[in-house]
This record gives structure tokens, sequence and C-alpha cells, in this order.
DNA sequence: AATAATATATAACGATCACTATATAAGGTT
DNA sequence: AACCTTATATAGTGATCGTTATATATTATT
């Protein structure tokens, strides 16, 4: 049966959604087609005529989380000036994005899962990933276009790694202290950031 | 029944050592006690002679895994003296590290699920990480104790993040830029090095 | 040599797994 | 209003999940 008043769009973003949280949440194999229709308030039925497959979902809710990535950082450049780097980085091991697995940043919870798929899952993380650190080496100054590259990829090593392990932690004093340095690493792996102007 | 010649704390670490590998190349919903017992040569049966249930198999894992971390670390620094963290680095983000999810560092690949357990779990991370980065610092010269703890801990982050990020590039090209930028962010981030002489 | 203790295998549990086939209710078309 | 298309629900598939209970073969003890 179809649902009351609701498109097939409006499901399929809600179960992209789902899928998104479900799987930052409690990770690929954590978390069922079950599991992700239930809490994107449809059934199984709905999952499969939107889904081939439950890695279909993943390539979805990695791809959708990357896009966010890649729609928020210049956003965040062109907010914070300079200071976008120091912003970023106090962002992203803050408590509230620490304590906020379902919602957080993508490239921290499914990274680790990449590996364990198959090339066509590698290929779009790869093109999603290199457009990623292209967006944030144009916001770092100095040094040739390959040391902006470089610390590009070194700041997003730090911060991916180090609120994993920040994550990990049980006393808050220590996920705190793994967090400033992080934070301060982070900073310091970018090197002189630039006020990014986009048309 | 029994195994013939074969004492009951040999199988316990034929089995620690194949849920070790197991959850590594895996990860902790990927495989399960049937996986498990079959990569060790026996039977659930006898699984649950040894652990109490997954959980408590992956906590042998994860802090087997650390502990090996514990116990090369010292090592390294033995070994190469100032260069120990440049050693370190290349090791880490080196091909053959990069491509051995089964036998590579406990830390790279366990880190991530920590989160989604129990304060137990969290615990034992948090202590075993502590000593880790201890050790570290220990290897590290220059600047107050204070200091040379974060760039222990940012060490970690970007070595750990760093291979996470590298591991899901699907070509080898882009998989090893990311390594050589990774690598070069790790020993900026640990700074001058020292040698460590232990009893 | 008989017996007890023990380590492991085997078998089974209900639950959930990813996925498929079919039924049905709603919307769109005529 | 009748019909067709479609989006979703329902119900099922065999397989595997983590776990428990029991059987059996080996070692240890007497």
């Amino acid at each position: 049966m179809r649902h009351k008043g609701i498109s097939k769009d409006e499901t399929r973003t809600k179960m992209i959604e789902a899928a998104s949280k479900g799987f930052r949440r409690y990770g690929y194999g954590g978390i069922g087609i079950d599991g992700l229709s239930k809490s994107a308030g449809v059934t199984s039925g709905a999952f499969y005529s939107h889904f081939g497959s439950k890695n279909e979902a993943f390539a979805m809710a990695l791809a959708s989380g990357l896009d966010d990535v890649i729609a928020s950082i210049p956003a965040m450049q062109q907010d914070h000036g300079t200071e976008w780097v120091t912003f970023f980085a106090e962002y992203y091991l803050g408590m509230s994005h620490r304590n906020d697995l379902e919602q957080g940043c993508a490239m921290a919870t499914l990274t680790p899962e990449v590996v364990r798929f198959g090339p066509d899952m590698r290929e779009m993380f790869e093109e999603k990933m290199s457009v990623i650190v292209k967006i944030v080496a144009q916001g770092l100054a100095g040094g040739t276009e390959n040391s902006r590259s470089v610390r590009a990829w070194s700041m997003l090593g730090v911060l991916i790694g180090g609120i994993s392990i920040a994550r990990g932690m049980k006393s808050k004093a220590v996920s705190n202290a793994v967090a400033d340095a992080i934070k301060s690493a982070a900073i310091d792996a970018a090197g002189r950031a630039c006020s990014v102007k986009r048309p």
C-alpha cells in the first residue's frame, strides 16, 4: 500500500537520513534492514523499493555524509575568514560533536568501515575525500600547492583519528585532554590559513 | 571431548589470536562466534569455555592488541634512537602495514569500535591508551611534560586517522599520497624526539 | 584399572539476518 | 467510476546470529 499524502521522494529522504544516522551510530554490522526501516518509519518492503541492498544503502549514507562535509566547509570558510581552521577544529573536537555519533561528521564514523568494502565504494570515497581535501587546501595559505594539499590531508587525518580516540575514552577528563591536544595538532597541521572568497 | 596433546592454554592463545585477527579484519559485527572459532580450529563450544560472551572476546582481543603496542614501541625506541618517530611513522603508513588489516596495529582497526561499547571496555581502552601515550611521550624531547603528552596524543591521532583514510582509498596513487602526507604530519606532530634508555 | 574432572564437540534454542514474493491500498489516468 | 500503476506492507525464505545444554572423548586422580 501507499502512504497518505507522502511522496516517494519524501520517504527516500527519510530513509537515507535513517541509514546515515543508523550506520554512524551502530556501524555497518550493528544495525539491520529492519532497524534502519523502522527508524525511518517504514518497513523492509519500502527499504528494498529504494535500495537494492544494504550495501547500496551504506553507499548512499556515505555519499550523503561526505556531501554534507563538502557543503559545510566552504560555508565555514566564508563565515570565519582566516580563523576557519580554528573554528573547525574546535567544533570537531568539542563536547557536543564528540558526544553525537548519530549526527556527527560521517568522515569520523564511516571512514574506518570503507576499507572493508569493494572497489566501487572505495572509488566513491576516494573521489569525495579528494574533493574535500581540495576545498580544505583552498583555505590554506603559504607553501606550494602540494604543501597545502599535504597539510589538508594531515589536518583531516588528525581530526578523524583524534575524535575516534577521544570518543573511546571512559572519563570526560581524559577525553577532554585528548580533544584539546588534537585541536592544537589540527591547527598546527593546517599551518597558515587564508580567507576564501567564492563567487 | 578434549584435544589430544593440546593444553587449554594453547587453545586459549589460538582463540585470542583468531579473535584479534577476525575483529581487525571484519569488525565486531562482521564476524560471528562460529567464524572466530572456526579460524581458531575449534567450535563454539570451546569458545564459550574460554570467553563468557562475544563482548568479552573483543575485550581480550583489544587488550592483547594494545599490549602489543605497549611492548613494541619501547623496542623501537631502543633500536632507533632519536630516529624512532620517523621509523614508526614510515612503518605505520608503509604499504605492508597499510595492506594488512588482520595483523596490523589494533589501535587503527579497533579504536573506532570502542565508542559503541560500555564503560568497562572504554575504561580498559583509556588505561591502555594512556600507557601508550606515556611511553610515546618518553621518547619526545623539549617543551614541558604537558607539551610532550600533547604531542604524543597528536602523533597517535594522526597515525590512526591517517591510515584509516589511506586504507579506504581505491587507487594506490591516492593512498600513497595520503600516506606520505600523514608520515610527515606525524613526524611534525611529534616534534623533537629523544633517545630512550631503559634499564 | 576404575573413576572423577575437564575440555571440547554437537545439537539445539529463539532471534535476527539480508532479501524475495506477494498482497494491498493509495494515487493517477482515462 | 473503472482501471492501471505504484509505493508500501506483510509474510515468508533459508542462513546465520549469540548463547545454552548436553554428550563425549581425553586427561588426571585414585
